[in-house]
DNA sequence: AGCTAATCGAGACGGTACGTCACGTCTTAAT
DNA sequence: ATTAAGACGTGACGTACCGTCTCGATTAGCT
């Protein structure tokens, strides 16, 4: 899922004449952007921060992003490299199960803290959002899509819902509880979203419904 | 629903000696605050700006608020006077799609782009996410967890799931794409989560389940 | 030597109805500005602190005296209560040698940083200015004036030389340093300034003189 | 005699990497200052007016000064560029005269204004009042000296008295002049403090003395 | 083997908002 | 009428970060 700075901008068109980019240097920006980002928060990262600890000019920061707030994107894109094996246990409930107690696992560490300050930053970025979305946020749900789909094609799954409808309903109380704090979220939770999400909270034994 | 500042500052016991704090500047400045933050996001609208607009100085803004941000909270709040009747329609799932549509459609707005700004500033402002929880959150939650009490009460709702639980799966899935924007957020959203929270996303005509 | 507010105000024309003034308040005020006058510098001390420390309001501060500055003025003067005894030992030149001494003394203390500091505000501050040479400059001078006018009457003195322009060549030179730190001031420079003023610089052995 | 704030600063040495500091800047802040202090007195000149009068970022100047004050006497001294040649008719107390009174016909401008306002606010800032005599008053009192040394080589000033004490003698009065305004200061009494520091005060003809 | 560009580090720059401070004025209830 | 308390408008302060810019140095493909 990883992806590089070099992915956002234009293709190195044949072999460009002059100097070419120093690797090292782009490499070296995204550490140390991760390494700072586990320390402090989003908002309290210069981009001058991170230029001093990649050894880095500011200008050639900027030269390759537009901000900061992207550096730390394609930062934490580029910390996500392993691909993330999709469980198929042949129960879709199951496999959401799954994957969501590791997500919440994995979000409950600083990457929730760095997922949480993109989508606020996102608030008043709209480039950050739109990126947020292409190139984070797409994957993980198209992957998270093939447990629907399974789902729907086994016929545990009720077809008449939208499979973005599914996830939001499984990962929206999460994030929302992540941004704001309202409410626990922990493994007992995570069974219980996804319990009930597949169950609803209607009663069947009520004989007038 | 109004929380005006004096509630987060200590009670006039009695009349105090010496000049009285002026309800003007007050009423002026939450005014303004939210004259400016209908034309443009939080993010952009400086304290300056504010007590300009309010014809108050600064130092009046900071004597009473520790910063914009909850001055803007303040104004939000004071401008959601009236009490919002919450529905009894003799059905939960019914009462939950009225408050809702509601929900969505006043959040369609300017107030909209506040909430989710609201919820950004607060991950860099721990005091603004906590009375964002307690003078917001908490009050609206509450309202809301009448009507899934009487659902209970009435047996439409299964008395095992959690009434937050429930809150947020109807309103996760909303903040979540008001903050991000991936989905669309509309009526037809609003009846089909609704109905897919109460129902739950799994099929019953299966057999092998 | 001692001048109270009293004399800069309007005398009390019989008596007013209402509150009288309080006496105490002045009083307060006045020890509480020499007080935080001797820990810290004139600009230091704010109008806020000397009411605090007096008891006061900071409105009776302003309604009786213009700034802190002329607070301060007025204090000092209060402070020099005794009347200076001007010695008279029969030599001009000996008279001003004590004189000038006791002088360098007493502002070698805070009086001398406070005598600065009035000299300091007093150039963007007209009024204290103004009050400064009338209040106390003028009673010192007169003070001083008869010292030179027993040397003129008694022959020692020239009477070509203007008075004003002998205390001035005598105390510009302390002013000078007290006011830049340029060069020492103590006992033996107060005796050769006045040996050097009395006896002027010039060689009487050269012949070519 | 001009100083300016490259003196101060770390003398760059041979050529430093990077963008180089902007010689317009300086120059332009420099000019500003003073264009603004011809006008009005250095309390009323904030660092935001040189910014903008100077077209330039109030860090800029803050970079490069750490306040107004200093700002304003590197301009003052920038200003001075013009070496004063020091006069030498043969006489020492010709010398002076000529040299104070065009001090005192400099200083009658909003140049004393401006040098009354550097010991002012010396008075509350030690690092103005540390720079003002290193790089003000020292090379002006050395050039003064030299008129000193020659008279006290050529025999017309008596070798006893120092020459710092003469300098003062001059001075002091004059400043003092400046800064109280409690005396006149013009060419007569230019001649008159000259005379008198060289012939002294006494009156010869008495033969008590 | 130069020439020519693109890139690099360093860091200065204009701009803008921040939150604090002291000023001198004012309003209020109590004396 | 005057007081203590203290809120108020004004306006400067010095700091911080933003994103741009200008340097001289470095590097590599192209002549």
């Amino acid at each position: 899922m990883s992806i590089s700075a070099a992915d956002i901008l234009p293709a190195p068109k044949a072999k460009r004449r002059g100097r070419q980019r120093s690797v090292e240097a782009e490499s070296a920006i995204l550490h140390a952007t991760m390494n700072l980002l586990a320390k402090r928060p989003l908002r309290d990262v210069t981009a001058a921060d991170i230029a001093r600890k990649a050894g880095v000019s500011k200008a050639t920061l900027y030269k390759w992003w537009p901000n900061k707030n992207i550096v730390a994107l394609d930062a934490f894109l580029a910390s996500m490299q392993e691909a993330v094996a999709i469980p198929d246990t042949g129960s879709a409930e199951h496999d959401f199960t799954i994957q969501f107690e590791a997500a919440i696992d994995f979000y409950k560490n600083s990457s929730g803290r760095l997922l949480c300050h993109f989508i606020a930053e996102g608030q008043s970025d709209p480039e950050l959002r739109q990126l947020f979305r292409e190139r984070f946020l797409k994957p993980c749900r198209q992957n998270l899509k093939i447990i629907w789909q399974r789902g729907v094609a086994r016929g545990e799954i009720h077809p008449s819902v939208d499979g973005d409808l599914v996830l939001d309903l499984i990962f929206g109380p999460m994030v929302y509880r992540l941004l704001v704090g309202h409410g626990p979220l922990d493994e007992t939770q995570a069974r219980a979203i996804i319990r009930t999400v597949f169950g609803g909270v209607r009663n069947p034994q009520t004989p007038g419904q």
